[in-house]
DNA sequence: TCAGTGATGTCAGTAACTGACATGAACGAT
DNA sequence: ATCGTTCATGTCAGTTACTGACATCACTGA
């Protein structure tokens, strides 16, 4: 990450990182199984931590309810790492190749919480739907929520995407 | 597509592609960012389908009918490639680095329906979310309509998957 | 006929990644 | 205490995607 900060991505090389880190390259490619990956490291749990609290909503709870769950989830543990946060996306929408690897990221999410719902005794294609549909939502939030101008709760936020999700598709 | 279908994606080397086109290396990079651009060739006649139906959306619409008018455009273009689109989704499922890009690709269609919204007086987030929710649905009734023992029309599935949409988010 | 343009070839180089084998520290069993 | 195993790391050689620089040659319009 300072690195990538320093000088980006792509003028950072493996060699570079490796020397930083005091291994040798081989070793690098033996923790990471890329260059990318270095940048998306705490994936499992941030997974986890949706497919959790999806698992854990109320059993009366819809399945756009238990994704809302795991966004408030979500946002609790972002809420207080937003410089972070930030500088993180900021090294990610400066490079493609990062952008590409974080949209597997986001949408194997998006799978595990399908899962999740499937587990709960949703439906196909209902499932998939929700779970995409939040994703979805967590990233417009985010977006406002990184953005210069924003001093709001992420919380928040996200309480007024997922309104505006509803809207939007029960207007049609 | 030939040799990818043959001995897989990551098993074909630019150098094997070349040879078959009767070019050099050198000149297949002139004609193709990197060795996954190739089998995303029509991508810019896809987006612009869904942007020109989006656009020509009667007026009246709400951002939903209007994503869902250029759903129904994009499924009477592929119907009769159904074949074509089931190979083609054979080689990409097989090789994660190509899944990468198919998700950018999605992505890109996504965002340019959200500026086509945002040109028809829609605001943000709903151009966004109306946008991903439609790319969302394109994505869950494809998967369906390629599926081994289906039979049904891809409209028909669009107009469901819609429908399930609704359902899932209105419920919430 | 000639100057310019554009597509291609050639060649050398960088850097991501991989496989095979060697080394050495840690650690449990005897 | 020593031995054997396991595991992390180093070393090295190799492949392949991709890039920049320069040469060639067909085509085209003045």
């Amino acid at each position: 990450m300072e690195l990538y900060l320093e000088r980006g991505f792509e003028q950072t090389t493996v060699a570079d990182i490796a020397e930083r880190a005091g291994l040798t390259e081989r070793t690098f490619f033996r923790h990471f199984v890329d260059k990318r990956e270095v940048i998306f490291g705490g994936q499992a749990d941030f997974q986890q931590m949706f497919v959790d609290a999806v698992a854990g909503a109320p059993d009366a709870a819809s399945p756009l309810d238990a994704v809302a769950a795991a966004l408030h989830v979500a946002a609790a543990q972002f809420e207080p790492r937003r410089a972070w946060s930030r500088e993180r996306q900021r090294v990610i929408d400066a490079n493609p190749a990062l952008q590409e690897r974080e949209l597997v990221k986001l949408a194997a999410v998006a799978s595990a919480i399908a899962a999740a719902l499937r587990e709960r005794g949703v439906n196909e294609p209902a499932a998939s739907l929700a779970a995409q549909s939040g994703m979805t939502v967590f990233r417009v939030a985010f977006t406002q929520w990184i953005a210069d101008d924003n001093t709001r709760e992420f919380a928040k936020i996200i309480d007024e995407a997922l309104a505006a999700l509803t809207n939007v598709t029960s207007a049609g």
